[in-house]
RNA sequence: GCGGGUGUGGCGGAAUUGGCAGACGCGCUAGACUUAGGAUCUAGUGCCUUCGGGCGUGGGGGUUCAAGUCCCUUCACCCGCACCA
């Protein structure tokens, strides 16, 4: 839907200086030339370098950081500037008060929509992304954002992934990167391994392409050896509180014991994981995931036929339906038993896709008549259920209740606390089992076989080692090749270029071949806000004493999609850097907060199909940047979803337009109400908005804010003059939502050069309150007259103004007083009874 | 099922520590200027009303002089995770 074209487009412009006139059927209307205003100012803050940030380590720093974007093909909708106009606001708001302001952007470009559209359309993918970034950056300069392009960095460019390599054999040396072979999420139709959280119901997060498990030989980044200190150190971080839940329960840390149990009549072993030891006695029955490596071997005779066709109807399950169809639980008896460390007692090993082999060690001891999901099963298969923990019905339900152990030997008695901790220093002291930390965190897998990503830069040599690229020879450049198609078999398309996958060590002579995998897209996002800070550095990663000083970034926003992935990441590689010396912060984003989504008309999500797509260009022509802007931030709460409406758009403008009409006359002088000295009827209402204003950007109620500046607004209505510095002070406090529009009428006020570095507005706490206030007086609760009193007046005086007031009498009259309440500068109550 | 969140006029949304519910905007109504209005300016706009007032923040209960805000309970919707032993 195209949104209608307001009045304000349609007519010739007859005055020049900005101000132009519309004609509206016969009446000459005055409105602004957001188009000329726009582009004058854009190319004044260019030429200028206005933005461009140079290091005064004699102010304080602010680091507003947004998250960059994926340069898609198809350029920015309206729901993307959301975030980047609140941290515009934050930046130019700071720049005013004195800081220091880093606020660059970049280009997270590698990943597989360019790979893909360059193999649909035979492009190279390097010179689509140069394409989408020149359209991104062109659309980012229109809305006015006052980025500093001279930082401006891009993951694809060799001078930056040289430092992603080289982080990545920093990994490797301490033992983080490490090749295993794992079952991975393949699929066939994106040639490529997909990690976990790429997978969403079985299908490809890009492109919704089944996916299948493959055993391969993968990259593996160790992040399970972080997970402790990436769950507590989010204790400290000014997150919202349902991200840092996620990414606990995303870590799923789980404290029990890990335990033996032998194989009845065989001198073999498995070991089990579980967080209720204390219950150990009531383990009836073990079960083994289908995938587990002893299934094969402890499987008998007599049930080698039910296994093995149970393993084959397993593996048809694709992910989606081992967890969607997951209420039905289904499994096989292998033939053989283990033993129960502590009653001695044999329990039937039974295998079943509801263990995965991914979580724990892929066995457990069942204890149906305290877990609900083993006592499913038990009640499917006839298994028996004993009770070990009273206060429960078993017979109806599994108990996972606390209370008094029963059936337990050495446990009986105790409660639940204290049995784990007493079953486990049984096991340890028994020699079969001991404490244990699992995590649902799994390592990184960390290879893609992609062409259009960060080469991994590991050597193969002939005699079987592998050695890291030398740090000399960074960055190791993706190569150009017409062929970028996956070679099929799991290779990445880089096997197929002789010339660059064959070395030879110009020393020994010995025969090498690289790695042809990539890295994902993950790697370049993982750290590029330090690149920032130091981006043309040569040298090192990061000048060790701008990392001290611009670290931590002081706000980060973006969306809550990449609450998991993308944030874990990027504090997994802050962590390693932090302990390698490059970082001095442990963490790298101290406060971070998400914008919520922009929906189409009717609350729906926007998207092509449906065609309601707004384009940011298009609004930009119509209403104008500022406009978009106003009209985003003043939609509601930054983090809240919220639905575009035409109308809001208009009321924006409206808005802008009003401010217009009281700044500049018809000719395009200065409006002829401002000017005089500060004070007057305004001075209250002026003060209590640059309070509001100042309060709410610093909390980014951007929101809150405009609609004082309305509050303003309608005021100088009302009033006959506005003196030049409260006219000057608005015009500060709306510069960083409206920043052309604030240039403009800065200028019609007599200053030469840009508003960015003018001192922000100080407010009069003195004036922010009337001599005399209007106090509400309230009979029982409710409301009954309002009083005018001296604003300093003391309790009693106002309980005694209250009660002689004419109004209130009226309700009081014949009634017993049994309290009043009075505060001063806020109401009284008085509660009147028969 | 678990975790997090949200429920306020016709609509988007405001409401420090509990202290005048509905700021501001949209929409709507009336008036002004007009041959004309999708412009502009002014005024009005929670619901009901016998015009005294009564009722109102998803529902029910509670604490309090006073509750959108605190407590208990319940319903609806959204987001994330989901056989994690």
């Amino acid at each position: 839907m195209v949104p209608r074209e307001p009045v304000f487009t349609l007519v010739p412009i007859i005055s020049g200086d900005g101000s132009f006139l519309v004609l509206n059927g016969r009446n000459w209307i005055m409105s602004y030339n957001h188009q000329e205003i726009e582009k004058k100012w854009q190319q004044y803050w260019n030429e200028n370098e206005t933005y461009k940030m140079t290091d005064d380590p004699s102010k304080p720093k602010f680091y507003a950081l947004d998250m960059f974007p994926y340069p898609s093909g198809a350029g920015l909708h309206v729901g993307h500037p959301l975030g980047y106009i609140a941290t515009d606001i934050l930046s130019q708001f700071k720049r005013k008060q004195g800081y220091n302001v880093l606020h660059p952007m970049g280009w997270d470009a590698f990943g597989l929509p360019a790979e893909q559209y360059a193999l649909d359309t035979g492009n190279d993918p390097a010179e689509f992304t140069a394409k989408n970034i020149a359209t991104f950056k062109r659309q980012m300069n229109e809305l006015g954002f006052s980025y500093d392009w001279s930082r401006e960095i891009n993951t694809t460019d060799p001078q930056y992934y040289k430092w992603t390599q080289w982080i990545f054999i920093q990994l490797y040396k301490r033992g983080l990167a490490y090749i295993d072979e794992v079952a991975v999420n393949w699929c066939p139709a994106l040639g490529t391994v997909l990690a976990n959280e790429e997978v969403i119901d079985g299908k490809s997060e890009r492109g919704g392409h089944p996916v299948e498990r493959r055993p391969m030989r993968q990259w593996v980044l160790r992040i399970t050896e972080y997970a402790d200190r990436l769950l507590e150190d989010l204790d400290d971080l000014d997150w919202p509180d349902s991200l840092k839940d996620m990414q606990r329960n995303w870590i799923g840390r789980s404290e029990g014991a890990q335990l033996t149990f032998s194989l009845d009549g065989s001198d073999q072993s498995f070991d089990v994981f579980t967080t209720r030891p204390d219950t150990i006695f009531g383990a009836t029955y073990a079960v083994l995931a289908p995938e587990h490596k002893l299934v094969e071997k402890i499987t008998t005779a007599d049930q080698q036929e039910a296994v093995a066709a149970y393993l084959d109807k397993v593996k048809l399950k694709s992910d989606l339906e081992r967890t969607d169809l997951a209420k039905e639980k289904t499994g096989v008896f292998t033939g053989s038993y283990a033993v129960n460390p502590a009653s001695g007692e044999k329990m039937p090993i039974w295998i079943a896709d509801y263990v995965l082999v991914s979580y724990g060690t892929g066995a457990i001891m069942a204890v149906p008549a305290h877990d609900e999901r083993d006592y499913e099963f038990a009640k499917e298969f006839n298994l028996p259920i004993r009770e070990v923990v009273a206060g429960g019905n078993v017979d109806e339900e599994a108990y996972t209740g606390d209370g008094k152990h029963v059936n337990s030997g050495f446990l009986d008695g105790l409660e639940k606390d204290e049995a784990i901790t007493k079953s486990i220093e049984w096991l340890e002291s028994a020699g079969k089992g001991e404490k244990k930390v699992t995590y649902r965190l799994r390592d990184w897998l960390f290879s893609r076989q992609r062409y259009w990503g960060e080469p991994i830069p590991i050597i193969h040599w002939e005699d079987g080692t592998m050695t890291p690229v030398d740090e000399s020879e960074l960055p190791l450049e993706l190569p150009k090749t017409t062929n970028i198609r996956p070679s099929g078999t799991g290779e990445s398309p880089l096997a197929n270029i002789d010339e660059w996958v064959n070395v030879t060590d110009p020393e020994t002579g010995m025969k090498g071949r690289r790695e042809t995998n990539t890295m994902p897209q993950w790697a370049g996002s993982c750290w590029y806000y330090l690149r920032y800070i130091d981006p043309n550095n040569s040298e090192t990663l990061i000048d060790p004493k701008l990392a001290e000083r611009w670290l931590p970034v002081d706000i980060y926003v973006g969306g809550a999609e990449h609450a998991v992935l993308h944030l874990l990441y990027a504090r997994f590689w802050h962590k390693v850097l932090y302990d390698i010396g490059v970082v001095q912060t442990k963490e790298p984003f101290q406060k971070l907060f998400n914008q919520g989504m922009i929906l189409g008309e009717g609350n729906v999500k926007m998207s092509k199909s449906l065609g309601n797509v707004i384009n940011p260009d298009d609004i930009v022509h119509s209403h104008g940047a500022d406009t978009l802007r106003v009209y985003e931030m003043f939609m509601g709460p930054l983090d809240a979803s919220k639905e575009w409406s035409t109308n809001g758009l208009d009321g924006a403008r409206k808005f802008l337009d009003r401010i217009w009409r009281l700044f500049v006359n018809e000719d395009g002088t200065l409006g002829s109400k401002i000017g005089g000295e500060a004070g007057g009827a305004l001075e209250k209402v002026y003060n209590q908005t640059v309070k509001k204003v100042t309060d709410d950007f610093e909390h980014m109620h951007n929101n809150t804010a405009i609609s004082q500046l309305m509050v303003f607004i309608n005021e100088c209505y009302k009033a006959d003059r506005v003196p030049t510095a409260y006219a000057e002070g608005f015009v500060l406090l709306l510069s960083p939502i409206a920043p052309h529009f604030a240039e403009e009428l800065w200028s019609k006020l007599g200053h030469n050069g840009s508003i960015t570095y003018v001192q922000w507005p100080e407010y009069d706490e003195d004036k922010l309150v009337d001599d005399t206030v209007e106090i509400a007086v309230q009979i029982n609760g409710k409301v009954r007259a309002k009083i005018m009193v001296a604003k300093d007046i003391t309790k009693e005086e106002l309980e005694k103004e209250a009660l002689a007031n004419e109004e209130v009498r009226k309700w009081t009259d014949g009634k017993e007083l049994k309290k009043v309440i009075a505060i001063p500068g806020r109401l009284v109550n008085i509660v009147a009874v028969d």
